[in-house]
DNA sequence: CCTACCGATCGGTAGG
DNA sequence: CCTACCGATCGGTAGG
């Protein structure tokens, strides 16, 4: 029922036995689908062939699962952003655009992993709730700063009116990155790339930064990746209509 | 058995008896904290002092009861933004603030029903489901017909790059703004209009209209916006939870 | 990894 | 005839 569509096996998940790699793949499906809540123990091991039983071998409980889970993806979305915050060398305007292309690539490519992280870390508790929040803290104080330092040096003209300018505005840019997680879909003709090219945009005007008409930079990485054509994308059929009935289909 | 799927758009909440109203409240609240789906009709029937039992004297089920809260949201959003928009007289620019304004302060004072009927609408079944994806696809389709009509007027200038710019643009603006209701507590000390008059700085910016120094105008405020509840009595969105509380703490 | 269970609770309904 | 419940229980399922 549940197949490895989403992602390869071990890519996103820790590195486990094969049973516990399964389990992990079909609980990230049906989370997803139902919120973790909504999800239980017989309807993962049953995705997997496995009787209800046996997901106590591979985990303490459901929670555990979880957690995994959503820390695997906020650690990766931490380290992701802190690299490529990293070779920005300390300019507020490339760290900019640097996070926001790490959050829209990911939050499109790993939506469903990305969208349980958002919606369902606060399913936990205790300590693990903690850590997740710990987390969640200091990815938004990273691009707070960001704003904060580009308004300090003139390269950023934050709207006025509010003392609260540059964390409301962080904040603003944070959550319509992580909505992409709730509506993107492969298929409707804009790739991850382009996706982020565009909201880089969006970002450097809710910033006011100087406005720039040269492509945004396709971001670095551990690996080259390739840049993203600003004109030469494939798609005939940007469709108003049919992109909403994606979103809404969900 | 009344035909309760019936709604009275614009009111508070649908016309119901005392013990219903009731059990909407304490649904909202449960369904806030919990989602409606991990909530059960006995936590919802004993937050009001009822027995299990009693939950069906007023509703067909547990998803008829959803269904009228996502409703009753969705429709006094529509009914609001479609009277805002009215009175910006067909000036896009106008327009744009009117939306941006009816978003974020709804999302803001009446953050509960709103991230209901954000988070839980998918929850709905068959043509409940339908009905509502049909609110929201006019609502985005105003909002992008809207941004259409200031850039083909000269008045905005969108980000370019991709065919698609009005759609995403839209799409960006009105995640931003529903994304408040995660977040927003008056412990902030900032009021629903003051973070509304912000977040329309930002959707400015965005579209690209001409940078305005003036203060964005606080809604034209159409009585219906401030109106006395129908019923005589609030829902509960007052008393955010602590798991929220703590997100946006510091 | 399965079968067999536990204390309790699920959504929903019975007659009074 | 209506409302607002009650104690008890329906067939199944919850995490462990």
């Amino acid at each position: 029922m549940v197949g490895r569509m989403q992602h390869d096996p071990g890519a996103e998940a820790p590195a486990v036995s094969e049973s516990a790699a399964r389990l992990l793949d079909g609980a990230l499906e049906l989370f997803f689908e139902q919120g973790a809540r909504a999800t239980t123990v017989r309807q993962i091991t049953s995705s997997c062939g496995l009787t209800p039983g046996a997901f106590y071998n591979h985990f303490e409980s459901k929670e555990e699962l979880l957690y995994q889970l959503i820390r695997t993806s906020h650690d990766r979305l931490e380290r992701s952003v802190s690299v490529a915050q990293a070779a920005a060398d300390g300019e507020p305007a490339a760290e900019l655009d640097a996070i926001i292309r790490v959050y829209v690539e990911r939050h499109a490519r790993r939506r469903k992993s990305a969208r349980i992280a958002t919606r369902d870390y606060i399913v936990l508790t205790g300590d693990l709730y903690e850590e997740i929040v710990a987390v969640r803290r200091r990815l938004r104080e990273r691009l707070i700063d960001v704003v904060q330092a580009g308004q300090r040096q003139g390269v950023f003209r934050l709207a006025t009116g509010v003392d609260a300018a540059p964390t409301l505005t962080a904040v603003a840019l944070l959550d319509m990155c992580i909505q992409v997680a709730e509506w993107y879909h492969e298929g409707h003709g804009m790739s991850p790339e382009d996706l982020a090219s565009h909201y880089i945009r969006l970002a450097r005007r809710m910033v006011g930064v100087a406005e720039q008409d040269d492509e945004p930079a396709a971001g670095p990485g551990p690996s080259a990746r390739r840049g993203a054509p600003v004109n030469g994308h494939r798609n005939g059929d940007a469709d108003p209509s049919a992109h909403i009935r994606e979103r809404l289909a969900e």
